[in-house]
DNA sequence: CAGTTATAAAAGAGTG
DNA sequence: CACTCTTTTATAACTG
C-alpha cells in the first residue's frame, strides 16, 4: 500500500467519501506508479455524500419534462391495485406501520386473522433499460458508495442510502437491476434516482423498459402445520419437502405462479410474486392447502403427532 | 454469531 | 450452449 493511497483515504475520510469505493477504484482501476491516486481523489471529491444520494422529490425529480418516459403518477398515487391486505415491515424502534389502503370490512368471527393474515413486504426485484452504454469503471470512481470488482462480476454495484440496503447493478449495456426496497413505489423511486445520478456522467441515459420482476413477501398462520402429511397429500411436481435439506415445505402454485414456502411453525414465504395481486391471491391459496393439515395439540391427545424431523415443536400453541 | 441450506428474478461476463 | 456467479430478502434449523 503506498503513501499515495493513505494520503487519498485520510483525505477522503475528511470529505466523507466512502473508503471502500475510493479502494476498489485503486485496486480496479488505477496504477500508483501513475500517479492515480490524486487522480482518483479528485475524481471521487467531486461528490459529497449528499450529492450522491439527495432526498427524493418527487416534485422536483427530473421535472418530467424532458422525457415523456418519466411519469410521477404511480409515486405520489397509489398503486392501480392499491396495498390491500398487504403492510410494510415496522421500522425499528418504531410503532408498526399500518397499511395504506382500506382494507374490506372482514367478516365477523372469530377468525379474522386467519382470513386475512397480512402479507408483509421484505424485497422488491426491479429492471430498467438507460439506452446509453456505461462503463462500470467510470461510474464506479465517479460515484461514492459504488463497488465495482471486475474479476468477481461484470456489474458496478451502486447502494443507497434511504431505503436501507437499496441496491442497483449497473452492466456496461446500460441496463439497470433494481434491488433491496420494501415497496413496489419505492423500487421505482429508486431506479429513477439511479437514472438521475448516471445522468451526471452519461446525459444521454434514459428510463426506459421499467418493470418489477420479483416480489418477496411473507405472512403468518394463527396455527403450526404439519409440513410432512401436507407435503404426502400434495402433487409430487409441486411439492417439495426435505428436512435434511431444508426445514420449509416448497410449493409451486400455479395460480399466482409463485413458489411458497410453508415453515411449520405457520411462517408462510411467497416469492416470485409479479405485482401486488400475486401476493393477495398467494394468501388464500395456502391457506386453502395448509388448513387441512394444521396441528390440533388439544385435539387428538392419543394420537401421536407427525413432527418434522428437523424441527422439533416445543412449546404447545394456544389453537384447538 | 456468521454461514449454509432453498426460492424467485434480472443482468452479462466467465467457465466447462 | 448451459450453467455459475453476484445482489437483495424473508423464512428456520443446523453447523462451525
Amino acid at each position: 500500500m503506498d503513501d499515495g493511497y493513505l494520503d487519498a483515504l485520510t483525505i477522503a475520510a475528511e470529505d466523507r467519501v466512502s473508503e471502500f469505493s475510493l479502494k476498489a477504484a485503486l485496486d480496479h482501476s488505477l496504477k500508483p506508479s501513475q500517479g492515480t491516486s490524486t487522480q482518483a481523489l479528485q475524481a471521487l471529491s467531486h461528490f459529497s455524500m449528499d450529492d450522491f444520494m439527495p432526498d427524493f422529490d418527487a416534485e422536483t425529480f427530473d421535472g418530467g419534462t424532458s422525457e415523456p418516459a418519466f411519469q410521477f403518477s404511480d409515486i405520489s398515487h397509489p398503486h392501480p391495485h392499491g396495498t390491500v391486505g398487504i403492510v410494510q415491515p415496522p421500522p425499528p424502534d418504531s410503532l408498526p406501520v399500518q397499511p395504506v389502503h382500506h382494507l374490506p370490512e372482514p367478516p365477523p368471527g372469530p377468525l379474522t386473522e386467519a382470513r386475512h393474515p397480512q402479507v408483509v413486504l421484505h424485497n422488491v426485484v426491479a429492471t430498467f433499460d438507460t439506452g446509453t452504454a456505461v462503463d462500470p469503471r467510470t461510474v464506479a470512481l465517479r460515484y461514492c458508495n459504488t463497488e465495482f470488482h471486475p474479476r468477481r462480476a461484470a456489474q458496478v454495484i451502486m447502494r443507497f442510502r434511504e431505503p436501507a440496503r437499496a441496491t442497483c447493478l449497473i452492466w456496461k449495456s446500460g441496463k439497470v437491476v433494481v434491488l433491496g426496497t420494501r415497496t413496489i413505489q419505492g423500487a421505482k423511486a429508486i431506479a429513477r434516482k439511479c437514472a438521475r445520478i448516471l445522468r451526471h456522467t452519461y446525459p444521454a441515459v434514459q428510463f426506459k423498459m421499467y418493470r418489477v420482476v420479483n416480489i418477496v413477501g411473507s405472512f403468518k398462520l394463527p396455527y403450526p402445520i404439519q409440513c410432512e402429511a401436507m407435503h404426502e397429500n400434495l402433487r409430487e411436481s409441486h411439492s417439495k419437502y426435505d428436512t435434511e435439506v431444508f426445514c420449509a415445505l416448497r410449493y409451486k402454485s400455479e395460480d399466482p405462479a409463485v413458489k411458497l414456502f410453508f415453515f411449520p411453525n405457520g411462517h408462510v414465504g411467497i416469492v416470485g410474486a409479479k405485482d401486488a395481486t400475486d401476493l393477495e391471491r398467494a394468501v388464500p391459496v395456502a391457506q386453502a392447502l395448509a388448513q387441512p393439515f394444521r396441528l390440533h395439540l388439544a385435539a387428538q391427545p392419543d394420537r401421536p403427532l407427525l413432527v418434522p424431523r428437523a424441527m422439533p415443536l416445543i412449546s404447545p400453541y394456544p389453537y384447538h
